[in-house]
RNA sequence: GGGCCUGUAGCUCAACGGUUAGAGCAGAGCGCUCAUAACGCUUUGGUUGGGGGUUCAAAUCCCUCCGGGCCUACCA
């Protein structure tokens, strides 16, 4: 056994996720944390929200709540869409946490001890009718370049031109459009990674192993240029984590906040704080998952995430706690995703285009939702939701191959012998052949588990249910019961004995179905098959059962029109 | 502009220098009748985007052209 921490990219608080979300970290982290689990590890499963920054205030201020009340609103409705999805969190935290201020502001203490702090004069934007400074992104204008009259201030989204906010002519607010707008002066403190890129590069290059998506853009932003650039972690907003406070060796920082990037990912080692503080546990039963001073040199730590994350996560992160010569886990595997695109294109919240997570929940069982994002995860490419293929595999995988084989199974059965496991004949060569497929299927299932290639494994699944329904072709009971009823009801018990078998296997893709196959089955308690022949006779003649119910209703063509009609958006 | 990823059967993907390029879905045929008209077997289908090169051997490595996508540091 050994111990395992896994840490699920934190959604961010403005919103519901759409579905691309959901398959970019927190499932496919979900099903790991649930094998691994299985696998009689200890598992430490961590997620929160991330909830500081400009878009959290602004979204906010769109709900007319104050952004404290609003954060506390949205992690609930966060927290219960996760709850439906079955995501088995250890802990699900919010960045705003005491733990994390506390832990935050340490941190940026160790690193101005270290030197790799440094305070720096910038002028920024500052609008007055707003209140505020604004993000170059929130400032629009016309690009002095192409004359696009909606430019932004980073960039033009028309002629792709990088800009400065003062390079914009009739610049104005993007939150409110005033035009009262004045450059000011503001202090801030930089995070000197430039320091540490040598360091971060040697790292680096002993991950032999990541992905190459994840490497790729690590050594992109170490060597492109004038490689990796000092970075500022501290912005002029009233929400978030104070960079004035009582024990801060600068000063003259009120009224600032450290950059949502710089505090988020902290979080992850504040949310487990957190899981101790809500389960009465005290600091060293936390520590032991992230100090390796304490216990946590022998930890496997995995993180999961969008690509889009990895910057965060393989350079500015590991140059905070490492910079903190303080003995804080470093990352052991890092596993990105691509994107999850709708019907051809792009999700889009504004546009109303794709699904998002509570309709989702709305609209099926949250299986449904599970095995087809875990079994099409975009790991080595984009991928493409469409509702014909979210149909076909729903109805396909689910519904005939591994619903229809428990229907079959326990239905004949019950119209033979009832429902307990009939007595009688014994397993033989059929039988073992059956094992040694299965055998060699599970071996190849868990080896794409343990190198989480999340697609690679739903496949083996599947061929491990496909066995089953060859199995009961070939073995045809119905016909031998005629002459050998003994002999059939061998095959039978056989043939039961999968129904648990499947549902553990199946249990980090389809937790609920593997919960209603073991309940229907009375085996409760069945464990991970280290031994499969000893797993098939679990089930010992006599043992009751109940037939379940149809596990998964199959997804009519008509539904399916509806659903394209309905989130087909403008 | 720069960098990275990618293009394989009608569709979604696998194969990561080594037999005849594989699987699921879709299509065709046969079988079974326990089951959610489910299941099983057989089968059609590919000039691996185009062109050139390296090699005994290339989907795989190199060059080039064409197409798709992502990132480019103040959205997160």
């Amino acid at each position: 056994m050994s111990r395992i921490l896994i840490t699920s990219a934190l959604p961010y608080i403005n919103g519901i996720k759409h579905l691309g979300n959901l398959v970019g970290s927190q499932l496919p982290s979900d099903a790991y944390a649930r094998y691994m689990r299985a696998r009689g590890h200890e598992v430490m499963y961590i997620c929160a929200t991330d909830e500081h920054g400009t878009p959290a205030e602004l979204a906010a201020a769109k709900a007319g709540k104050p952004v404290a009340e609003f954060c506390a609103d949205m992690w609930q409705v966060q927290k219960d869409i996760a709850d439906g999805f079955r995501l088995s969190f250890d802990h699900f935290g919010r960045s705003s946490s005491d733990r994390n201020h506390k832990l935050t502001q340490h941190l940026a203490v160790k690193l101005w001890e270290a030197g790799l702090i440094e305070e720096i004069t910038e002028s920024q934007v500052y609008s007055n009718a707003d209140g505020r400074f604004l993000p170059d992104r929130y400032i629009e204008g016309t690009c002095p370049n192409c004359g696009f009259e909606n430019a932004r201030g980073d960039q033009c989204e028309n002629c792709t031109k990088q800009l400065d906010p003062t390079d914009l002519i009739n610049p104005r607010s993007a939150v409110s459009g005033s035009t009262d707008l004045e450059v000011r002066d503001t202090k801030h403190l930089y995070l000197r990674q430039s320091k540490m890129r040598d360091q971060l590069d040697a790292w680096i290059d002993t991950k032999k192993d990541w992905p190459i998506l994840t490497t790729s853009i690590a050594k992109k932003w170490l060597h492109d240029g004038d490689g990796l650039q000092d970075r500022g972690i501290t912005r002029d907003l009233n929400w978030g984590v104070p960079v004035q406070f009582d024990g801060a060796p600068w000063s003259g920082m009120d009224g600032k906040v450290f950059y949502v990037w710089f505090d988020a990912p902290i979080e992850y080692i504040a949310a487990t704080a957190e899981w101790a503080d809500a389960h009465g546990k005290s600091d060293a039963d936390w520590e032991r998952w992230w100090r390796t001073d304490a216990g946590a040199d022998d930890v496997h730590y995995v993180q999961f995430m969008g690509k889009d994350n990895v910057p965060f996560h393989t350079l500015s992160f590991p140059a905070t706690i490492m910079g903190s010569g303080e003995d804080w886990k470093l990352v052991d595997f890092i596993k990105s995703y691509n994107w999850l695109n709708y019907e051809g294109g792009k999700f889009s919240t504004s546009q109303g285009r794709g699904v998002f997570m509570d309709q989702a929940l709305e609209i099926m069982p949250s299986d449904y939702w599970r095995w087809w994002l875990l079994s099409n995860a975009p790991e080595s490419n984009d991928s493409d939701f469409t509702w014909e293929s979210f149909q076909a595999g729903v109805n396909k995988d689910l519904a005939d191959v591994l619903g229809n084989f428990v229907s079959r199974v326990t239905k004949f059965c019950r119209s033979k012998w009832g429902e307990e496991v009939p007595a009688g004949g014994e397993y033989g060569a059929a039988e073992d052949a059956v094992i040694a497929e299965i055998g060699k299927r599970l071996t190849a299932y868990q080896t794409h588990m343990e190198s989480i290639e999340i697609r690679k494994a739903t496949a083996e699944l599947r061929a491990i249910w496909v066995a089953g329904n060859e199995y009961l072709q070939a073995a045809a009971p119905w016909s031998v019961y005629k002459e050998d009823p003994e002999a059939a009801a061998a095959i039978v018990r056989f043939a039961l004995n999968l129904i648990p078998l499947y549902a553990v296997l199946s249990e980090p893709f389809i937790p609920d179905a593997a919960a209603a196959m073991l309940t229907a089955m009375n085996a409760e308690g069945t464990k991970w098959p280290d031994d499969l022949p000893n797993a098939m006779a679990a089930l010992a003649p006599g043992h009751a059962f109940t037939t379940p119910d149809v596990l998964f209703t199959k997804i009519a063509d008509e539904t399916r029109e509806a659903l394209e009609a309905r989130f087909a958006g403008e």
